[in-house]
DNA sequence: TGCCAGGCCCTCTTTAGGGCCTT
């Protein structure tokens, strides 16, 4: 495995058919925002047919039609393109698990594979904003004020509001441990501790 | 036949159940 650069991230966001690839599931956007020493770098935007209709709670909810996707590339001419633009950058997803889980199952249909470890915004903010109402995206975005103008669930609105909130946790653990960069190795280490423990690991940096 | 996601996390837990998140 290539060695990867903490420096390097891309936060993605996945719109699908469903929530399962196990259960026949395609992902049918991709939207994502490369970060390089703390700023944006590009993005990546995609709609990707995946060969059948999508149903009406989806059309709904994301508002991609099935008129937009019946001109859009295929799953594998987009994922081939996703592939290379991710180069070896660590990968971050609000609710991770989902985000990848379509992007290994989506991978593996075209023989790509990716050297990144993922970090999830969900995760992260469970721990640094306990006090938040809800820890969807919407709602952190309002939590920490962060300017909002897009469609929520679209993938790269909501690859740019993870992105946004993301680099707000990264300046609140700044605030807090008084580190001036914060290494991947430590999100992943707070992604994992209990909640009632975060407070003494913050102080310990 | 009937059902159908799954990982995380809390608690009236661990021989389990249910809410939160993502589409």
């Amino acid at each position: 495995m290539k060695s990867t650069n903490a420096d390097k991230l891309v936060i993605l966001d996945f719109e699908t058919t469903g929530l399962s690839p196990l259960q026949g599931d395609r992902a049918i956007e991709i939207g994502a925002v490369k970060i390089e020493q703390g700023k944006i770098h590009s993005r990546f935007q995609a709609l990707m047919n995946p060969g059948r209709p999508i149903n009406a709670f989806i059309e709904n909810y994301t508002g991609i039609s099935n008129q937009m996707l019946r001109t859009a590339q295929s799953n594998e001419v987009v994922m081939q393109d996703f592939a290379d633009f991710i180069e070896d950058h660590h990968l971050i997803a609000h609710n991770a698990s989902f985000d990848q889980k379509f992007l290994d199952a989506e991978l593996s249909l075209i023989n790509r594979n990716y050297n990144g470890e993922f970090g999830c915004s969900l995760l992260l903010s469970r721990r640094l904003y306990q006090d938040a109402p809800n820890h969807k995206l919407g709602t952190l975005v309002r939590y920490k004020n962060i300017a909002a103008d897009g469609n929520y669930h679209r993938a790269l609105f909501d690859a740019e509001m993870t992105t946004q909130l993301w680099l707000a946790m990264l300046d609140d653990i700044k605030i807090k441990t008084g580190l001036t960069e914060v290494p991947f190795s430590l999100v992943k280490k707070l992604s994992k501790t209990p909640k009632a423990q975060i407070d003494k690991l913050l102080s310990e940096q």
